[in-house]
DNA sequence: ATAATAGTGTCTTTCAGACAGTATAGT
DNA sequence: ACTATACTGTCTGAAAGACACTATTAT
């Protein structure tokens, strides 16, 4: 970027103070996918996708589970401020990430006015971190309703998304609204009730939605599988996160180009030993050129 | 949003200044397609993507040229303050818009640490704006080179993003380079070469890429048209943005869904008449559920 | 033997790609 | 008649969906 000598003299008059400004925080919404025995010798254990939250130890929302994050920092990279905070305060790295969204409501934090720069965070580590505690997620639709109009539609659902730790359990529903017409589509995400701090909720909402839609056209998946997996894994980690079930045989064709395979078998399962695969890096490379 | 009692003791007691914080912009990158008269009377106008920047009144980068932007206030929801920004600065209202990303590179902004919020907005309207000027968007990938390795690749390309408008060419130069393996995928846009103000170029990019990604799976297009079109007209418009042909029947079997056909034909043309148009309102209706 | 998972084969339907062929206005 | 666009039909092959069938282990 080249600085004009205008601009120089500009910049030596220039004073920081003439716009008000906001607080920023970076916050980052954990997930991992973790395996719970089933008891049962035969049976694999179930996937669980789960959250990290930390609890408050400060007001507002003092002893509130929260997703991770902090203030930022003038001097540091929104990412390096995000990698930094996750690592010091519930000890992480080494973690897929991607930024979500920005939000900037304005009653969103009672303090002051407060912007979150959002970012999901994907780890297969299973180390049990700090301050905070995983939570099993149980997201159901309780309501759908769709009314039609000759130039569009307009569609609202009721959503609960319960988050389950061991120790506690946190109720929390959204109201969506998304209305359709010939000019335009508006989509209102509204917390009717929330047992965690701040707008939370819809961010780990948010990240949900991407998580789910990014699974469907990228190997963002493997960022939540250990780095030897069997092919049921694979499945069963799909079907977790995006709420169904598939079909077997399909599901090994479509995702064949998706893993290699390794040389190695699962043993002592009580059934039949499955072939052990790992992630392809090269999946994508033919849709470059 | 419950607030308990203790957090109504401590907002009385909370100061706003304990933390420092960073200026922050939204800033809107404005596209439409437009049709250019081919001169021959038989011929169809040809479509081109533009986009619409301001020139900059002050330092830094006075007269520049930059995205419609501004800072914020802390009194106004972020959509709200692009939407008055979009409308007091250029003249437009009415327009369709989505939150793209965040940046807040530590450099990008050579007064103090910035953070743009930014916005894509797609309008179809034609009239002229104000302060400003539209540009065509010429997008070149000029070099392309995978590095293959057995444990994932590197990918770097090359891509030159001219802005042409009737009175200046604006050259604009990026890197892309992207670095997958076992572990990670990291991506870096580098700005080589820009005409415009700040990283705006980049900005810039983010937005063609999202408006590409998009057109595949939705039906955010009809933004960029007018009420009425020809088939013809849908896919050049396809075409224009991803920047490849389509077949003319298959992409009729396609789009079948997203268009309800109307009572009425173009005339005048010195060829056959077409039959007109409309966005179907109610396509996506059956994916819900 | 049994329970549970691992993995293959194949039929059907749907859809994408390619391309030939027909239709129709204005000059 | 000619040109440029509008539109239809159809062959091919790939991929998605559904489901039946075989294989293999620890207890």
């Amino acid at each position: 970027m080249q600085i004009s000598n205008e601009d120089k003299k500009f910049l030596e008059l220039y004073s920081d103070s003439v716009y008000e400004k906001p607080s920023v925080t970076v916050d980052a919404v954990i997930f991992r996918l973790i395996d719970k025995d089933t008891g049962n010798y035969r049976k694999l254990p179930e996937k669980k996708l789960q959250v990290y939250l930390t609890k408050r130890k400060f007001s507002p929302f003092k002893d509130k589970y929260a997703v991770v994050g902090t203030f930022i920092d003038l001097n540091t990279e929104l990412s390096n401020t995000m990698k930094l905070c996750v690592k010091n305060k519930v000890g992480l790295e080494n973690f897929y990430y991607e930024q979500l969204y920005t939000f900037g409501e304005k009653q969103r934090d009672p303090r002051t006015r407060v912007l979150s720069v959002s970012y999901m965070l994907l780890t297969n580590k299973n180390e049990d971190l700090q301050n905070g505690a995983w939570f099993d997620i149980d997201l159901k639709q309780v309501s759908s309703e769709i009314i039609s109009r000759d130039n569009g539609y307009s569609h609202s659902k009721k959503i609960e998304l319960t988050l389950i730790s061991e120790e506690i359990k946190l109720k929390n529903s959204l109201n969506i609204k998304i209305e359709k017409d010939n000019i335009e589509k508006l989509r209102e995400v509204e917390i009717t009730e929330s047992d965690i701090a701040f707008d939370h909720i819809k961010i780990i909402y948010y990240a949900l939605e991407r998580l789910k839609n990014k699974l469907e056209y990228t190997d963002i998946i493997f960022n939540l599988l250990p780095e030897k997996f069997t092919l049921t894994e694979l499945k069963n980690s799909y079907e977790v996160i995006l709420g169904e079930k598939l079909l077997d045989a399909n599901f090994r064709r479509k995702t064949a180009d998706l893993v290699l395979p390794l040389n190695e078998y699962t043993s002592d399962k009580g059934h039949r030993p499955s072939q052990l695969f790992k992630a392809n890096p090269n999946w994508d490379k033919e849709d470059i050129l």
